[in-house]
DNA sequence: GTCGTCAAGATTGTCAACAATCGTGACAAC
DNA sequence: GTTGTCACGATTGTTGACAATCTTGACGAC
């Protein structure tokens, strides 16, 4: 909701497939693409390069390329990759946090608090998004933060439900008031624990689900 | 040394990187590698897109591409991402292994422990890179191995020296018979427990190069 | 009715030429 | 001596046309 326009072809593109403006399944004609983003077609082809290696779009030789199709299965495994690399993450942040950024963080958990005793879900969801944000800053972990981001985007797609499933706000406020007390004391390990156990949670929800047998 | 020729493109210009016949500052520039690969220009292109996306190739705008230098912060940083990630293989690994990788799996841990007591630390390396993708086969996680794979590739021009230190073998050998032990009882929190403990020397290692000021 | 063959259309893959851009060195002005 | 300008060479970026490949549907043989 605060994504000014993109400017690369690339960024564009990832754009519309994560809006679902592209949907799983779509083809993607470089003929037709040329025309919706008044570009090359070589342009095209490079950004399709691209975004197949960030496994958003499947590819085949002679056969072209389509929004990729993302299992329940693979979310799973996404979100498994994900929960191991932002513990690392919140293992740094609670390192390099300085003053400020402890205050910061301080002010964002009263916010979530407040959002959730208010059951106002929507902005909980947001400042989720922010913390996790604010700590990948905070830990400076560029290799980290790239491949998070893009185990982020890949499991967008089925991500938005659980934000809002009932429960689910009064389930994970406690953890992410454990990942913030541990960051802004500046413990490590234990903001690496309480990190790993909450993105745990999320993972055993997905598994439920998996077993359930929900959509593909 | 137990490669096949690579068959695409982007495959055989990895290979040359990663074999250091291209090394690190080396311009790529398009119109000789195209006399060198027997392959178009476009192709090529394809190819160096790829090849930025895996971290193993810098492109700017206009001047062209060159062979990525590594930092040994950064080489840091990849170990401690694929120690994170190497530790859910083998979870998963633990979960699944069959009878026959069991079996498989001692029978390695053997001969490490002959190659050791014999200071053969050639095929000690080679069987510790033999463990490694083993276990990645029996977890059958594509998301991490896909990760792992690459951030293997990104660190390989700083990871030789490590495997034949004085003394290294000695000291990994044991982490590596509490990884075996864990996975042949089907233990997955021990497991982890072992990969992680295992990794995390390797990355105290590559601190205390850093510390020291080893090459940049 | 089923299967194989073949032609047509759609789409990607490739190529060569041209345009745009950047770095470099020469040269002149001060 | 330093600095600014300019033209040139090297390299990437882009375009359009053509070749190669796959899919689809029709047609006919059995």
């Amino acid at each position: 909701m605060t994504n000014a326009q993109p400017t690369t072809l690339t960024a564009r593109l990832r754009a519309e497939i994560l809006a679902g403006r592209l949907a799983p399944g779509d083809r993607l004609i470089e003929l037709q693409l040329t025309k919706r983003f008044n570009e090359g077609r070589a342009a095209l082809r490079s950004a399709l390069v691209e975004l197949e290696k960030e496994g958003l779009v499947q590819r085949e030789a002679n056969r072209g390329a389509v929004v990729r199709r993302i299992s329940l299965a693979e979310v799973l495994q996404i979100t498994e990759a994900r929960c191991a690399l932002e513990t690392l993450v919140a293992q740094h942040a609670a390192r390099r946090a300085t003053r400020a950024d402890r205050t910061a963080l301080t002010k964002l958990l009263t916010s979530m608090r407040d959002a959730v005793s208010r059951r106002d879900y929507v902005t909980y969801s947001e400042c989720n998004g922010v913390l996790h944000a604010r700590l990948r800053e905070i830990s400076d972990h560029r290799v980290a933060n790239e491949l998070v981001r893009n185990l982020r985007d890949r499991a967008t797609s089925h991500q938005f439900r659980l934000a809002l499933m009932p429960g689910r706000a009064e389930e994970s406020l406690p953890q992410h008031e454990a990942i913030i007390n541990a960051v802004v004391a500046g413990d490590e390990l234990a903001a690496a624990d309480a990190m790993r156990k909450h993105l745990e949670s999320v993972v055993e929800v997905l598994q439920r689900w998996a077993d359930v047998g929900l959509p593909t």
